[in-house]
DNA sequence: AGCACGCCGACT
DNA sequence: GTCGGCGTGCTC
């Protein structure tokens, strides 16, 4: 949570909410052995700990460990550990490790040199090191006296992986930095699987035994195992029984008569190479000629970062899979971020089509045993195209040549919890340390990276034609004060007639609605009391399908009341506003015999589902999708010749900086949903200001007016990306108290030329999981870097213990 | 982050 | 009388 402790240096968990419990009789004797770490090992501490270095070889190292600690913690590596690592020179920089941590123990990663007394043995040391003292966060006046070398603890082992490139520690420490995170914090996202720390488990299988016992019995189903076991030959029990056509029973029975033996299974490697010279499709001149530029950045393998844009459908993605080729030709890692990396089912099969093999996969969803097998084939080299959610910045990858951020407009690149972070502009960072380039990828692109294209911090590279026979999708805009849907009603008479003629014709058509369930609001019609979360200043939402009402924010769910809270009168809900769900009974009215398919987060369980949907809509199993922003996620729909957007309006409310911004770039998104073969598509907006900037930039389709209009707005008052913001959030559960502390804070707002404090005002969610919100915004000229301003602001406050900050750096939400 | 300690309220 | 809730502090 980038959580501030008002005083560095103090203990700065303030937090704990768990239980003391009964405590187990003899709290000492519960080590909870990390995996890979053997009981000798667990005993040499033991005996180590009373006065761990006297008179023993090694040194003192400071070991980053993956808690929300502020700074290293110092430990005795003892030489003989030392000696049998691979990491960087003497010091073992990067080496990660198991160390005691009071009763329990702990992973952690050799960061830098201590401080004083590196005369030694320090030659070797070299590149790098300075670079990461700078971000311990050192003011050096008020550190605890060093603890003398005797008392220090023992490195406990080394972990059998490759030690922590330079380039991803130089890594960690900057996020730590620019995000007012502590350090450990960060490396906490970069050892997120634990497991995979340890040696792998040697996989075994059954050999046969030769010759075969005289004494065990053959029956048929023996025979068939012995068959399917060539001599010399190792398979796994379940692909043995699967080979034989017998059941597991059959070879655990010949194991214990001793007709077949354990043996290790040779290791596989679990990704397979994806080969660069596979066919690919040709490319179009503008594509060739940029995809010639980033294999030259690629080769060249120096950092710079290159927008390439263009219309959907212009071909952006295989311009980007042939910079990967090259890499790979490089024999060099790429890692390719995408925002919604479980919907993408579709790109996959892209990937696959150009390589021939499938990707490694990373994101939040995977299994622990996938999860394990994937970090440690990037540590080793083994996947050398990695797709995955933000989290991938923070893989071991040991060579990246190449990151690509594809939609990197898009707002889910923001991380919003724990250490509050952007991955677009992380991946750049990242590419930076690793000397590759990086390729920002988007048919919208965000203001921010326009505006370093134009200023020539970015490269631009465009891709000006849609690919392929369709133009463009002509887009209307339907102007709900003279064209209104009947009453209760959200579809207006034009839509409704140009969908009955794209259904006729035998195409697709899709009503998109940025709104899950039901309706957003009920209300009592007896007594006008209106349904609210009890946790957060939010609307409870129906969900019909499930008779429930939900809150979207804190995830609260109650079954639909049968009366009344307040007045007590029975039946009494009205629904307030549509849903996709209500859109869907609408369209059920209208077009009882159109097969109508609802796409939501709610609607869709998983990945899975998610493609056999995609497939049956390729199918023409499906006529009218009715669907919120998901439907909006780089899905290509070949049949889709119709789109129209019920409610164009919607982001558009509340006081949002990038509300316009947003607004265009999701529905010229879903716009290019249509007409993507051969046949034309049209897209219907429906829309109560019609004049708006980004109704008429989507109806002329100028886009790069709109963002220039934009850019303008924005520039006088330096509003991003013309110059800085950090949000602050103060949220406590009593709401005096966290009103008390937001307006001591601002109080106490840094005074400096350039530098203004907006707030504290209530957040626009001022109540949020049983929370009451502050914000405070602070903004500052674009050369100034935020992060020492904010320190020092803070540095001077003390908040009340009850109260917590939550610092964001570019903000990118305001909630 | 865990995990211990310690201090207050409702039960066998 | 205790069990057990969670606020506070510590880990080289």
């Amino acid at each position: 949570m980038a959580e501030w402790s008002g005083k560095p240096k103090a203990g700065s968990g303030k937090r704990g909410d768990r239980k003391a419990g009964s405590g187990r009789p003899g709290a000492g004797a519960g080590h909870d052995d990390l995996p890979g770490l053997s009981r000798p090992a667990l005993a040499q501490t033991a005996s180590v700990r009373p006065g761990a270095g006297r008179g023993r070889a090694g040194r003192r190292v400071r070991v980053l460990l993956p808690l929300p600690l502020g700074e290293p913690y110092d430990y005795w590596l003892p030489a003989e550990l030392a000696a049998q690592s691979g990491a960087e020179g003497a010091a073992c920089l990067g080496a990660i490790v198991v160390v005691p941590l009071g009763p329990r123990q702990s992973h952690g990663v050799i960061w830098d040199a201590p401080a004083e007394e590196g005369s030694g043995e320090g030659s070797g040391e070299g590149s790098g090191t300075a670079e990461h003292s700078e971000a311990t966060g050192g003011e050096g006046a008020a550190r605890p006296p060093a603890i003398p070398d005797h008392r220090l603890k023992a490195v406990i082992a080394l972990c059998p992986v490759a030690p922590m490139t330079g380039s991803l520690r130089r890594f960690i420490a900057w996020v730590a930095a620019y995000t007012l995170s502590p350090p450990g914090a960060v490396l906490r996202m970069a050892l997120s699987s634990p497991g995979a720390l340890a040696a792998p488990a040697a996989q075994t299988g059954w050999r046969a035994v030769l010759p075969p016992p005289l004494a065990a019995r053959m029956t048929k189903e023996r025979a068939a195992v012995l068959a399917a076991l060539p001599p010399g030959a190792v398979l796994a029990g379940p692909e043995l029984a699967r080979a034989a056509g017998v059941s597991g029973g059959v070879v655990r029975g010949m194991a214990a008569s001793g007709l077949i033996e354990p043996a290790l299974l040779p290791a596989r490697a679990p990704f397979a190479w994806p080969d660069p010279d596979h066919p690919a499709p040709s490319l179009n001149p503008d594509q060739q000629a940029a995809a010639e530029d980033l294999a030259g950045a690629v080769r060249a393998h120096r950092f710079g970062v290159t927008l390439l844009d263009g219309v959907t459908g212009s071909g952006k993605t295989e311009v980007y899979l042939a910079a990967i080729a090259e890499a790979l030709r490089q024999g060099r890692q790429a890692l390719v971020l995408l925002p919604e990396i479980a919907l993408s089912a579709q790109w996959l099969d892209r990937f696959e089509r150009r390589f021939g093999v499938a990707p490694a996969l990373w994101h939040s969803e995977l299994g622990s045993t996938r999860r394990r097998a994937t970090w440690r084939a990037v540590a080793e080299g083994q996947a050398p195209v990695v797709v995955g959610a933000r989290s991938a910045l923070f893989l071991p990858f040991p060579d990246l040549g190449l990151v690509v951020v594809d939609e990197e407009h898009e707002g889910a690149f923001k991380q919003e919890e724990g250490v509050i972070y952007h991955a677009r502009d992380m991946a750049v960072v990242r590419a930076r340390f690793a000397s590759a380039p990086a390729v920002l990828v988007s048919a919208t692109p965000s203001l921010e990276t326009l505006t370093n294209a134009e200023t020539g911090r970015y490269r631009r590279l465009h891709l000006p034609e849609r690919h392929g026979a369709a133009g463009l999708p002509e887009v209307r805009a339907i102007d709900l004060r003279r064209d209104p849907p009947p009453r209760g009603r959200f579809i207006a008479p034009p839509l409704a007639a140009a969908i009955s003629a794209t259904i006729a014709r035998g195409e697709q058509a899709m009503l998109f609605l940025n709104r899950r369930g039901y309706a957003p609001l009920s209300l009592c019609r007896a007594c006008g009391h209106r349904m609210q979360c009890p946790h957060c200043s939010a609307w409870l939402v129906e969900h019909r399908a499930q008779g429930r009402l939900q809150c979207h924010h804190c995830g609260h769910s109650v079954p639909t009341p049968r009366e009344c809270p307040a007045c007590k009168a029975l039946h009494p809900l009205t629904p307030v506003g549509p849903g996709v769900e209500r859109l869907e009974e609408e369209a059920a009215a209208l077009w009882p015999e159109a097969r109508r398919v609802v796409m939501a987060s709610d609607t869709l369980p998983g990945p899975s589902a998610a493609a056999e949907l995609a497939r049956r809509i390729e199918a023409r199993e499906v006529d009218l999708i009715i669907g919120t922003q998901i439907v909006a996620k780089g899905w290509h729909f070949p049949h889709l010749t119709l789109v129209g957007v019920v409610d164009a309006d919607l982001g558009l409310a509340g006081g949002d900086l990038r509300a316009a911004e947003r607004t265009f770039q999701l529905l010229h998104q879903v716009a290019g949903r249509a007409g993507r073969a051969e046949h034309p598509g049209l897209v219907m907006l429906q829309t109560w200001m019609p004049e708006h900037p980004v109704m008429a930039a989507l109806v002329s389709g100028d886009g790069a007016a709109f963002m220039a209009a934009e850019a303008a707005q924005r520039r006088p008052g330096r509003w991003p990306p013309f110059g800085r913001l950090a949000a602050l959030v103060v949220s406590g559960a009593d709401e005096a108290e966290t009103d008390l502390a937001a307006r001591a804070l601002g109080a106490a707002a840094p005074r400096a030329p350039g530098v203004e404090v907006l707030g504290p005002a209530p957040a626009p969610l001022a109540l949020l999981r049983g929370r009451h919100r502050r914000r405070l915004l602070l903004r500052a000229p674009r050369e100034m870097a935020l992060q020492p301003v904010l320190e020092e602001w803070l540095g001077r406050v003390e908040l009340p213990r009850s109260v917590r900050l939550q610092v964001d750096v570019d903000p990118v939400s305001f909630l």
